[in-house]
DNA sequence: TGTACATCAGTGAACGCGCGTTCACTGATGTAC
DNA sequence: TGTACATCAGTGAACGCGCGTTCACTGATGTAC
């Protein structure tokens, strides 16, 4: 019986984030109240700081849940590359896939990027700057990377990384127009193989 | 003597805007109240619909601004292409200077972009769109791209916009940290140097 | 099993505050003659 | 040039509203015995 009252809580907790991320889809977390949110759970005001102490501490809440989606992307995409599958499209297939699966998270990260409170975007700074040093050490182990400096797989996985992200944003910015979806995934695939061949053209200078 | 109160109507509006654009640096326009502003500037609250009729009408002004920011770089960039100086050493060098110079411009874009209003946001995804669609148009004419189809043209007009974009907002990002900005911009011409490897190596599907 | 007590998620009234917007106004600047 | 009138940027009081936060509370759930 000890878990029903804190599952209970725990639930109260999960609708709490769930509409915070729905009610700042298309503003910020900064101009969003504390009253909307309770309001949109369906509890009073101050039922919230049961739960959190501020919109601030909620938005850090959601940065730590945010990266786990994109974490399990990067996952996804290095699992897919032992498989047959061509490195790009597989990526590239991944990577829409989780827009689309986590919207909102990928939504919220793409926001409070550069809109967020100084904190907040800091956590998400730190966060991106974590994935293009995981990116690095799987590009160092392409053929044709063996001769390159540290420095260049860094500068290659940040290249890849900020296109990424573009798309990403592109795909969230046409929602419910599926034709033009599949340009940018047209366009994403392109890019990528861009990238590639430049890469194994590539000589670092040592 | 007309011009007298006009100039100084003009004066107000212009008080007006820069004020909105400094206030909002650290959070977003949606988080800002006309109140503030009026404050701000040293007029009372309702002195502003003299001016504008609303934060979103004021907005979208901003918008036109940075927008007309961006294009004198885009142009500086066009002209210096004519002179000896290396491409990429150049263009990211201008990059650089009119971010500082137009610093508070190119973070409105930044931010706005992806945490705006709906209407603030459109405009902004189209005038990039707009830049995208010139540079490719500049691309078209560099040694080696005279057999690209458009649309690989304009895809890698969009690689590229995507990384100086994700290189402005890290300048922005990285203020008052001269050695980090060092890092960024020799990161910057690495990036452009991968990519237009990539490109002269690229053949287009025909 | 039954009882007496503790915990604590959620309540609801109250507060002072800044908000956007309305309205009638003032007084310096501009214009017509 | 001088006078009488029009314009209009900026004023200031007032409004109703939603905000974050405080506080003492309730009553269902959980625990000790």
């Amino acid at each position: 019986m000890t878990q029903t009252r804190v599952e209970r809580k725990e639930r109260t907790r999960r609708a709490i984030l769930d509409a915070a991320l729905e009610l700042c889809e298309d503003s910020s977390l900064v101009a969003l109240s504390l009253r909307q949110v309770a309001k949109e759970v369906g509890i009073v005001p101050t039922g919230f700081y049961r739960h959190f102490d501020s919109i601030e501490s909620l938005g850090l809440s959601l940065v730590d849940e945010s990266f786990a989606s994109l974490r399990a992307l990067l996952r996804d995409v290095r699992r897919d590359q032992g498989s047959t599958t061509d490195i790009v499209d597989g990526s590239v297939s991944i990577l829409v896939d989780h827009v689309h699966r986590q919207r909102s998270h990928f939504a919220f990260i793409a926001r409070e990027r550069t809109a967020g409170q100084p904190a907040v975007r800091e956590a998400i700074r730190h966060e991106i700057e974590l994935c293009e040093r995981e990116l690095a050490t799987d590009l160092a182990r392409l053929p044709g990377t063996a001769d390159w400096s540290p420095e260049d797989l860094r500068i290659l996985s940040g290249l890849i990384v900020s296109a990424m992200v573009a798309v990403a944003e592109e795909i969230l910015a046409a929602a419910q127009r599926p034709e033009a979806e599949k340009q940018i995934v047209e366009k994403a695939r392109t890019q990528l193989r861009m990238v590639l061949v430049g890469a194994l053209n590539w000589r670092s200078r040592t």
